[in-house]
DNA sequence: CCGATTCATCAACTTTTCTTGATTGTCAAT
DNA sequence: ATTGACAATCAAGAAAAGTTGATGAATCGG
């Protein structure tokens, strides 16, 4: 049986990673972007009206938690969303929700003594 | 009809909220043990091994971001969390996916000229 | 080869977030 | 009333995250 278990302190930190990594405006901008296919970096620069360097740190932040992916190509950089990270995001929000039947349970005993 | 369109700018602040409110461990595990139900800060300081000021203060930004809602009785507070504040993060999940069609495609013209 | 373009990286700085210890308010028991 | 327990709040410091401007590597056009 598999019930719903704790979860191990891995899943913790990557979850940790993916929120940290959409819980900034920039960052959200840019995957809202990205939703309609790839981009290059100057077309994000250009539409979200950020330094250069500081598009940089951002698409980096992303990258790293495997959230999007880049493709060379000369001089160009393109960004596109990682197909599976966003369901990931979607699947943590729900192993998160509340057990069943435990919403309106004032949990079994007093508390503290 | 109602396509998927761009999120307004208050979406984007909510969405921010949140993600932020998630991405830390402490809270991630206050969330984890309010699953089961109800729970009184003693409780989850015991269990956290967390000191009583700084539970507070996570406590407080799992508050303001609508995740949990406290009761008092007594001289005890009661943590839980807010039924619906899980599935809004789920529903922004799945509303960052990337658009039908668009996950192979590179972008229709080449880029920056 | 030379200059210009695209982008990543770096160091210095600013801002935000987190932690700690102390204080304060409230409630309950005696 | 006094005492002790619980928890929110505050101020100060530490740590992490974000911004900026400069530098450098790679690529392309002439």
């Amino acid at each position: 049986m598999t019930t719903t278990s704790k979860p191990a302190t891995a899943d913790l930190a990557r979850a940790e990673a993916l929120f940290h990594a959409l819980s900034d405006a920039t960052r959200l901008a840019i995957l809202e972007m990205l939703r309609d296919g790839e981009r290059c970096v100057c077309e994000l620069q250009a539409e979200l009206d950020a330094a250069q360097s500081r598009l940089s740190f951002h698409l980096r932040v992303l990258k790293e938690a495997g959230l999007v992916t880049d493709r060379r190509d000369g001089r160009w950089s393109h960004y596109r969303i990682v197909p599976g990270a966003l369901a990931e995001v979607h699947d943590l929000a729900v192993a998160m929700q509340p057990r069943a039947g435990t919403l309106a349970v004032l949990h079994s005993g007093a508390c503290c003594k």
